[in-house]
DNA sequence: CAATCAATGACAACCGATTGCCAAAAATTG
DNA sequence: CAATTTTTGGCAATCGGTTGTCATTGATTG
């Protein structure tokens, strides 16, 4: 009845090649993982078996005897959040050019789930890429002595990193702000576990009170759209004339918020956001917001863990990058309302 | 200097656990995995020094012995569309649960590397979910043949799959449409392999006719917010005063262009779109379309691949399961234009 | 032409589990 | 109390590779 010609129907093993070459089976190995361990005309004669037998390594087999798993761990706080999409093409593409499986985690913003992943993780991925770990410091920096590690924007000493640098892009923003004539503007807070919201908050601080200029922190939200009601009240509530938000996602749900109660951007209040998100260029207004390149992030994370992972020559490899960021003013933004509390 | 007390400091296994025990690793793999072949008491002597020694088992071993990996393959052509944000999520929650992995990957829109990643994917994992899969019917019911499978918006006979009902949808976009007096009418269609994009235009061309509406089909155009400036023009300049776009992101990019050319939405021109992303809600005006459970389907999905790979009780497992859509109508459909060509 | 050495490939142990088979121990039955 | 059945747990093979060790081969050299 078997439909199949000669040759059995499950998938092949480097025994059966080693059978059809007359060679043992370790020598396949070597020529198929250290081809110049073997001399070139048998390695040939392998390939083509392995070739015709359509032979394929078991994955699992190999990672089992080699300790090695070809696979990289990706953690995200929160897939359904466009800013982690590019990141993660970004990871995939390197990765796969790399001959790296991607297993990509939602760690649903909780620092117990990441935890355990992370300690799963320990043994069936070569490495471990973290995007806003709400780890802390003392729990990654362990996690990153257990295993290689890579952190995206999150900055702890000893711990490899890529750092998209919105403190500097803040800073651009503020300016933005002040040469517009706003004078009272609020920092729409971040989760307090994310130390992206505490650096940038510390760079704003520090640069309003150079330029001159109030800036109240405002917050913590839950970086989401439904944050943003809250936050554009408490916006509205302190009288500030000018936003900047943790995220776009918290300032495209203000944008919404404000425009329910009849408000209108950026007439009577400027929003600023951060990460130049998927939809950040066509909400309404289109947002003003701190972009930087995601894709390239992820890629860079990759190299830097692929680095770790094989410390080939030029040993000097940095283990920190830092992503620049710049201002992307759209129609979120404009000058300051003349009447101003502030006059009263 | 070990600062670490007795015990060795590499993870434990089922054999450092059977020395502890006075046991076989046999024993331990059986209290582990098949509890009631084993006395209780043994078992909890076992369980007790699994958790002393914080054991792991070791995943790629269990795989090799046991042939099951425990991991399912998700195969989406482009992970940065919004659209898959929420099936994604919806797949990792679910077989999480079930503590499965999840092998996410981006094909890239190509049937090659489709077809390559189901091949790599045979061994790795247990089963595959493709959504939107852009293989052949003939080359989609070999790889079910092989193994556990699952399509998402895919119709084969033969391959269990998910069904996103966005045809039925469509009719009733017609219905709101027509109701607003549109009678010229264009489906914006997406990729030739999308066969959503085919059943769609067949359950569309029918209701058009049942109606006495001239519908129309432009395209094909990718499945991106760019491709909506095509989109728009050639809407524009085939006379129709609405259109139906094959999915939110063209939808979304129409909306840009007619923008920019002056054309207002819905005033001059009336835009439904389909999956109700990201985005959606906020873009400028707010998008009228077609809205599915999308993070239930995957759900769904890997309850029906589940099924698949855990044959229990209950032969009657259904292998094919149909999401209800239904139209949201939000500010970018409006009443048809008085002064249409059509009068002259 | 003999001695030395590098290249080559076979053998076997091993990675960490699972699982079929069987014997010893315990429980049940007559 | 003996005979029988059921539990229980050990042994060893197996999954598909990798890798250290070692014997053989052929090439290089004095």
């Amino acid at each position: 009845m078997a439909t199949q010609a000669a040759g059995t129907d499950r998938p092949a093993t480097i025994h059966d090649i080693a059978a059809r070459c007359g060679v043992a089976a370790s020598t396949v190995s070597r020529a198929l993982s250290t081809p110049d361990r073997v001399n070139i005309r048998t390695r040939e004669r392998i390939e083509a078996a392995a070739a015709a037998l359509n032979y394929r390594p078991n994955i699992q087999a190999k990672a089992l005897s080699s300790g090695r798993t070809s696979a990289v761990g990706v953690l995200v706080p929160d897939i359904t959040n466009p800013f982690y999409f590019d990141l993660i093409r970004g990871t995939q593409l390197q990765l796969k050019a790399a001959g790296y499986t991607q297993l990509l985690v939602d760690t649903e913003e909780s620092d117990e789930v990441e935890a355990t992943t992370v300690d799963q993780l320990r043994k069936s991925a070569d490495g471990i890429i973290v995007a806003a770990s709400r780890l802390s410091d003392e729990a990654l920096l362990a996690a990153a002595a257990t295993m290689p590690l890579v952190a995206i924007n999150r900055d702890v000493p000893g711990v490899p990193a890529v750092i998209i640098d919105t403190p500097s892009a803040t800073s651009q923003a503020l300016d933005h702000l002040v040469s517009l004539g706003h004078t009272r503007i609020a920092y729409i807070a971040g989760p307090t576990t994310s130390q992206s919201s505490t650096r940038r908050w510390a760079a704003l601080a520090g640069a309003a009170e150079e330029r001159g200029v109030e800036v109240r922190r405002l917050g913590p939200f839950a970086p989401k759209t439904q944050s943003g009601a809250a936050a554009a009240d408490a916006a509205v509530h302190s009288g500030v004339t000018a936003c900047i938000a943790f995220n776009d996602l918290i300032a495209i749900g203000m944008l919404q918020r404000l425009r329910e109660r009849g408000l209108r951007v950026p007439e009577d209040m400027s929003i600023v956001g951060c990460d130049d998100i998927f939809g950040a260029d066509f909400c309404n207004p289109p947002l003003t917001t701190m972009a930087s390149p995601i894709e390239q992030a992820g890629r860079v994370a990759v190299s830097v863990l692929l680095a770790q992972l094989n410390p080939l020559a030029g040993g000097g490899t940095r283990n920190r990058s830092v992503m620049p960021t710049h201002l992307t003013v759209r129609g979120s933004t404009g000058p300051a309302p003349e009447d101003t509390v502030e006059r009263y």
